[in-house]
RNA sequence: GGGUGCUUAGCUCAGCGGUAGAGCACUACCUUCACACGGUAGUGGUCACAGGUUCGAACCCUGUAGCACCCACCA
C-alpha cells in the first residue's frame, strides 16, 4: 500500500532519473512519426533558474509530453548560451575580487578564464532544469557531450555564425562603417539600439549665451549636456523662425573653444521649445549627427571630443583605449583610412587644456562654471529628462563615433512582415503581431559587433593598408589578401547572432541534414514578449534568410511572472522566489540569508528582511514540482503578467495529494481483487459507473482544447474539476456503496470503473504533473490491464464522443441536487449530517435512489410527504424533507425567505417574457429556456406556498 | 507624443452577448473506516466610471479615470 500522504522529493529525483536514463527523452530523425519539435529559449550558461524560466519550461514541458504520449516524434530542442556581455561582466567581477583585470590577464587569459567559469557553473540551470522535470532531448545537439545540449560557442554553433557571417557580407548585408553608435563607456562596448533603456530621470536644463563672432550680438541655445558644446560644429535653428532669419549664415564664436561655427537652418528644431536654437554635436547626439549630414558641406567633419571611457580628449589620446591606439597609429602613418578614421587634436579643435582628460560629468560642471564665470551662462532650471543607460551595466551611454559592423536589416524585416501576415507564423496571444509589426516597420541597421573578449570573433582579417578580409578561416582570408600580413578584427559578435541562427545551427545547419529536413520548422516557441524584437523577429528573418523556412508556426508569448501583488520580482525588494525553493522548501533563517546574501546596498536589507517577515514569517512549505508546475499551468492564461500566488500553489499541492489518496482507495479496493480486466465476466454498470465515464470524455476534450489553444489554465481547471469534484466527491463515495452489492457483477464492474477512470486520469494529467502521475499509474496501470514501463509513452486519452450521454449527465444532475439538498436542510437545521433522517417524495431515478441510499443513511421514500412542519426542500420532481421536529415559526420564515427569493426571480423571468420584442426578436431557443424556468420557478413557489400555509394554519 | 494590455468576491484569477464563477482566505459544523494537504454547508460582487448599440451587456462600440508595459530624436 502506498503511504497516507504523497511526498514528492523521493518520487522526484528518482523517475527523472530513470526517465533520462531510459532514454526516454530522445527523438530521431530517423523515426517515422509526425515530429513535434519545440526549441528552447537558450538560458545563460551560467545563469540559474529563475521563475520566469520555470513557467515557461513548464508550459513546453507540458506540450512536449503531451505530443509524445499523442504519438508524435517530439523532439525539445535545449541549448545554453554564451550570453556575451553578461558572462563576460560576472567575469570581470570576479576578477576585480581577486584585485586583478581583464587587462591584466590578457585577451587570451582572460577568454580561458570565461571557459573555465562556463566548465564549471555551466551545468547548474540545466539540472535545475531536470528539477522541474523537463523531458528535454539532453543529448541532442550535444558536441561537448555535457549532455546539456547545443553551447552557442561549440564548435558546430560557431562554424554556422562564421558561415551566415560571410554569406551575409558576400551578399552586400553585412556592412562595416564609421557611425555613431550606442556605446556604454563602463564596458568599452558598443550596444544595440535594444540594449538602451531610457527612463526619465531629473536633471537639469542650461541656457548658453553663443556671441556671433561679428559681436553684433548672440544667440542662446538650451541644453541638458553642456559637456558637448565642445563637440559643437553649429547652431541650427528653423527656417521658418522669423526671429532668427537674418542669422542664418552668420558665424558664432562657440564659448571656451573661440572656434567659429555657423548658424544653420534645419526644420529639426522646433521653434516653440526652448530658445528655437540649438547647438549642433553631431559627435555625441544621433539628432545631431543627422542634422550634420544633411549640411556637412559647410561643417566640420566628424569628430568626437570624448574618448571611449567618456573623458575629454587630450593631444595625445592613446591611453584611452584599443580603437584610439589604432587611431593614433594611423595618424601617425598618415593613414586616413584607420580602424578610426581621422580625428582633430583636442587642441586643433580649441579644447583648452584645463579639459582634458575630464570625466563627462567632471567636464560638466566645470564647463558650466566657467561659463557662469564669464558670464554667458543665461539660466540652469531643474528638467526631466529620458537618461539612455546600458541595459547591462546601467552606464549612461554615449553616442560615440566608431568603426562598427552592421547588418542591413530593411529586405529581411520586409519578408519578416510578410511571413506573419500570410499567417505562418502565428502569435498567441494574437495581439503581440503588433509589436512585432511596428518595430519591423521602424527597424535601423543592426550594430553586430562588440568591443568585447566573450564571444564569437569577427571573421574579418586587415592588411596595413585598411583593406577588409571576411573569409571561413584566416587560411582563406590569406589566400584573398594574396600573401599580405593580415591582422584579425578584434571584435566579437552581438550575443544575439547567434542566437538568431539556433533554430536551424542547432539542427546541423549549413549541412543538409535529415534533422532540419525533419524538425524544421519547429511547432511553437515559447518566449517572454521582452525578447520579440532580440530574438524572436531576427529568428524569423535569420531563418527565413538563410533556409525559406519560417523557423517555427507558432510564437506563443508567456506572461512575465510577477510576486502575488503584482510587483516585478528584483533581488533589492526581496520578492524573488527560487522555484527550487517552491519545490524543496526553506526555512524562514535560510531565505532570509539567501536574499540577503551579496548584497551591494546596505540599505535593501532592512526592506528586504521586513518582506520576507511579512511574507514568508515560516519559509516556504516543499509543494514539490508537480504542484509549481500545476500552479503555472492554472495562471497560465492570456493575460500579460502573472501574479505568482503562493496560496494557489499550496492549494495545488492539495490537489496533487487529493490524486495520491484517490489511488490509495482505489488500491485498497481493488489490489488482488476482480477488476473486471476479463472482458468475457458478467459486469453490471450502474448509471453512475456510466456517467462518469461520460464526464471523463468531456474533460478529455476540455483539455485537449486547452492544449491546443495554449490556455493551459483550462487544461488545468479542467482536469482539477473532474479529479476532485466529480471523480472523488461523487463517484467514489457511490462507489465504496457499489462495493458492498451482493451482485459480484456489480462489484466488478465498479472495480473496473474506479480503476479505468483513474488510470485515465492519471495519463491525461501526466503532461502537466508528470512524477506524481507516474508514481501512481506503476500502481494503478496493471489492474487496468496495461502494461508499459513508464506513463510517459503510453497513449494519450482521447475523448470518445459516442460515450457522452447528455441524458444520463441530467439525470445524475437530479440525483446530486437532491443529495445537495438535504445536506442543506440538515446544516440549516444545525443537524449532524450522518444523524439525520430524511423523507424523500417523487419516484426516484435508481440513480437518486442510489444516491440517498450512500449519502443520506437514514431515508425513506414516500409517495407523499407527510404532513408535518418539518422543513422540506424541492428539488425536480422531488421533495426532500428533513425529519425532525422544528419550531414552526423558525421554518416559516425559513419558507418566507424561499418564497421571496423565488418571486423576485419569478417577476424578472416574467418581466423579461412580457416584454414583447424578446419573445419577438430573441432567440425562440432562449424564449423557451426562460419559459421553462418561470414553469419551474412557478411550480417550486406553489408547492412551498402550500407548506408555508400548512404551518400557519397550525400556529 | 504613439501603441498595447489590464481594472470581476478580502487576495490571485477565469468568464467576453442570454439566470455572476474557481482556488485561497473567512464563518459554522464534522477527527466518518482514501485524504484535516480532508468533508459538509455558508458569508462575500450596482463585474472601474459615464454614455451608446441590443429584446438582453461583465461581455460589443465611444469616451473618462487609474494601473502596467512597449515604442519614439524634442535640444
Amino acid at each position: 500500500m502506498i503511504d497516507k500522504s504523497f511526498s514528492p522529493s523521493a518520487v522526484e529525483q528518482r523517475w527523472y532519473q530513470r526517465w533520462e536514463s531510459a532514454g526516454y527523452f530522445k527523438s530521431s530523425a530517423q523515426d517515422a512519426r509526425p515530429p513535434y519539435s519545440i526549441q528552447l529559449p537558450p538560458p545563460n550558461v551560467t545563469g540559474t533558474l529563475h521563475m520566469g524560466h520555470a513557467f515557461q519550461q513548464t508550459l513546453m514541458d507540458a506540450l512536449i509530453r503531451y505530443h509524445r504520449m499523442r504519438g508524435f516524434n517530439s523532439n525539445w530542442v535545449v541549448g545554453t548560451d554564451h550570453a556575451g556581455i553578461a558572462t563576460q561582466i560576472v567575469v570581470e567581477r570576479q576578477l576585480e575580487a581577486e584585485g586583478n583585470s581583464r587587462r591584466d590577464l590578457g585577451r587570451e587569459k582572460f577568454v580561458e578564464r570565461v571557459w573555465q567559469w562556463k566548465q564549471q557553473s555551466g551545468s547548474t540551470i540545466t539540472r535545475q532544469m531536470r528539477r522541474m522535470g523537463a523531458s528535454a532531448n539532453w543529448e541532442y545537439a550535444d558536441t561537448e557531450g555535457q549532455k546539456a545540449g547545443y553551447f552557442t560557442m561549440d564548435a558546430k554553433m560557431s562554424r554556422a555564425v562564421t558561415e551566415v557571417f560571410v554569406r551575409l557580407h558576400e551578399e552586400g548585408l553585412i556592412y562595416r562603417g564609421k557611425r555613431l553608435v550606442n556605446w556604454d563607456p563602463v564596458l568599452g562596448t558598443a550596444v544595440s539600439d535594444l540594449e538602451v533603456d531610457s527612463e526619465e530621470e531629473d536633471g537639469k536644463i542650461w541656457e548658453i549665451c553663443y556671441p556671433l563672432e561679428d559681436r553684433s550680438g548672440f544667440i542662446s541655445v538650451a541644453t541638458t549636456r553642456p559637456e558637448t558644446m565642445l563637440g559643437d560644429v553649429a547652431v541650427a535653428v528653423s527656417p521658418k523662425d522669423e526671429r532668427y532669419s537674418k542669422l542664418i549664415g552668420k558665424k558664432v564664436r562657440l564659448p571656451l573653444t573661440a572656434r567659429p561655427i555657423p548658424i544653420i537652418a534645419d526644420d529639426y528644431v522646433d521653434p516653440a521649445f526652448g530658445t528655437g536654437a540649438v547647438k549642433i554635436t553631431p559627435g555625441h547626439d544621433f539628432n545631431d549627427y543627422q542634422v550634420w549630414q544633411r549640411h556637412k558641406a559647410e561643417l566640420l567633419d566628424l569628430f568626437s571630443i570624448f574618448t571611449l571611457d567618456a573623458k575629454i580628449i587630450n593631444d595625445s589620446v592613446a591611453a584611452a583605449g584599443p580603437l584610439w591606439q589604432d587611431y593614433v597609429a594611423a595618424r601617425e602613418t598618415g593613414g586616413k583610412t584607420g580602424p578610426v578614421g581621422t580625428q582633430p587634436l583636442a587642441s586643433d579643435l580649441g579644447i583648452p587644456n584645463k579639459y582634458f582628460g575630464l570625466d563627462r560629468f567632471e567636464a560638466r560642471k566645470q564647463i558650466v562654471s566657467d561659463l557662469r564665470a564669464e558670464n554667458l551662462l543665461v539660466s540652469e532650471k531643474p528638467y526631466k529628462l529620458r537618461v539612455p543607460r546600458s541595459g547591462r551595466t546601467g552606464a549612461i551611454v554615449e553616442p560615440m563615433l566608431t568603426f562598427q559592423w552592421f547588418v542591413k536589416m530593411e529586405g529581411m524585416a520586409r519578408d519578416g512582415l510578410e511571413v506573419v501576415k500570410r499567417g505562418e507564423v502565428k502569435f498567441f496571444p494574437e495581439h503581440w503581431t503588433a509589436t512585432y509589426n511596428h518595430w519591423l516597420e521602424n527597424i535601423q541597421d543592426w550594430c553586430i559587433s562588440r568591443q568585447l573578449w566573450w564571444g564569437h570573433q569577427i571573421p574579418a582579417w586587415y592588411d596595413a593598408e585598411g583593406n577588409i578580409y571576411v573569409a571561413r578561416t584566416e587560411e582563406e582570408a590569406r589566400q584573398k589578401a594574396k600573401g599580405k600580413a593580415l591582422k584579425r578584427d578584434p571584435d566579437v559578435l552581438d550575443t544575439w547572432f547567434s542566437s538568431q541562427l539556433v533554430p536551424f545551427s542547432s539542427l546541423g545547419w549549413p549541412e543538409k541534414t535529415p534533422d532540419l529536413e525533419k524538425f524544421l520548422p519547429s511547432d511553437v516557441l515559447v518566449t517572454g514578449n521582452d525578447i520579440i524584437f532580440f530574438w524572436v523577429a531576427r529568428m524569423i528573418m535569420a531563418t527565413r534568410h538563410f533556409t525559406g523556412k519560417v523557423p517555427f508556426r507558432h510564437v506563443y508569448i508567456n506572461a512575465i511572472v510577477r510576486d502575488a501583488e503584482g510587483e516585478k520580482m528584483s533581488k533589492s525588494k526581496g520578492n524573488t522566489i527560487d522555484p527550487l525553493d517552491l519545490i524543496d522548501g526553506i526555512s524562514f533563517d535560510k531565505l532570509l540569508e539567501k536574499s540577503t546574501q551579496g548584497l551591494l546596498k546596505g540599505e535593501h536589507r532592512e526592506r528586504i528582511e521586513k518582506y520576507i517577515k511579512g511574507h514568508y514569517p515560516n519559509g516556504i512549505p516543499a509543494f514539490g514540482a508537480d504542484a509549481v508546475r500545476f500552479t503555472f499551468a492554472s495562471l497560465a492564461s492570456f493575460s500579460i503578467t502573472l501574479n505568482f500566488d503562493l496560496g494557489r500553489c499550496e492549494g495545488y499541492r492539495n490537489f496533487c495529494n487529493k490524486l495520491w489518496n484517490a489511488t490509495r482507495f482505489v488500491l485498497m479496493n481493488t489490489e488482488d481483487k476482480d477488476c473486471g480486466q476479463d472482458e468475457k465476466a458478467a459486469v453490471k454498470l450502474s448509471d453512475w459507473d456510466r456517467w462518469i465515464v461520460s464526464r471523463l470524455q468531456r474533460t478529455e476534450a476540455e483539455v485537449a482544447q486547452g492544449f491546443d489553444e495554449y490556455r493551459f489554465d483550462n487544461a488545468a481547471a479542467s482536469l482539477y474539476k473532474f479529479v476532485w469534484d466529480e471523480y472523488c466527491d461523487w463517484y467514489v463515495e457511490m462507489a465504496k456503496n457499489q462495493l458492498t452489492d451482493p451482485d459480484q457483477a456489480v462489484q466488478r464492474g465498479t472495480r473496473r470503473t474506479l480503476v479505468r477512470v483513474l488510470e485515465t486520469s492519471l495519463r491525461l494529467a501526466h503532461p502537466i504533473i508528470p512524477f506524481v502521475t507516474e508514481e501512481l499509474w506503476q500502481k494503478i496501470a496493471p489492474l487496468a490491464g496495461k502494461k508499459g514501463e513508464t506513463i510517459m509513452l503510453q497513449p494519450y486519452p482521447k475523448s470518445q464522443p459516442e460515450k457522452i450521454d447528455e441524458a444520463l449527465e441530467q439525470k445524475i444532475a437530479v440525483s446530486t441536487a437532491v443529495v445537495n439538498a438535504g445536506r442543506s436542510l440538515s446544516s440549516e437545521a444545525k443537524v449532524i449530517h450522518r444523524n439525520a433522517s430524511f423523507i424523500v417524495s417523487g419516484e426516484p431515478s435508481t440513480s437518486t435512489r442510489a444516491a440517498v441510499t450512500t449519502f443520506m443513511r437514514n431515508s425513506q421514500f414516500v409517495e407523499r410527504l407527510p404532513a408535518t412542519d418539518s422543513p422540506v426542500k424541492l428539488v425536480d420532481r422531488h421533495a426532500v424533507m428533513l425529519n425532525i421536529k422544528v419550531d414552526p415559526a423558525a421554518e416559516r420564515e425559513r419558507l418566507s425567505k424561499e418564497i421571496a427569493r423565488l418571486e423576485a426571480q419569478i417577476a424578472q423571468t416574467e418581466g423579461k417574457l412580457a416584454n414583447e420584442s424578446f419573445v419577438a426578436k430573441a432567440p425562440p431557443k432562449v424564449v423557451e429556456e426562460f419559459r421553462g424556468r418561470l414553469a419551474e420557478f412557478r411550480s417550486a413557489l406553489g408547492k412551498l406556498k402550500e407548506q408555508h400555509e400548512k404551518l400557519t394554519a397550525r400556529a
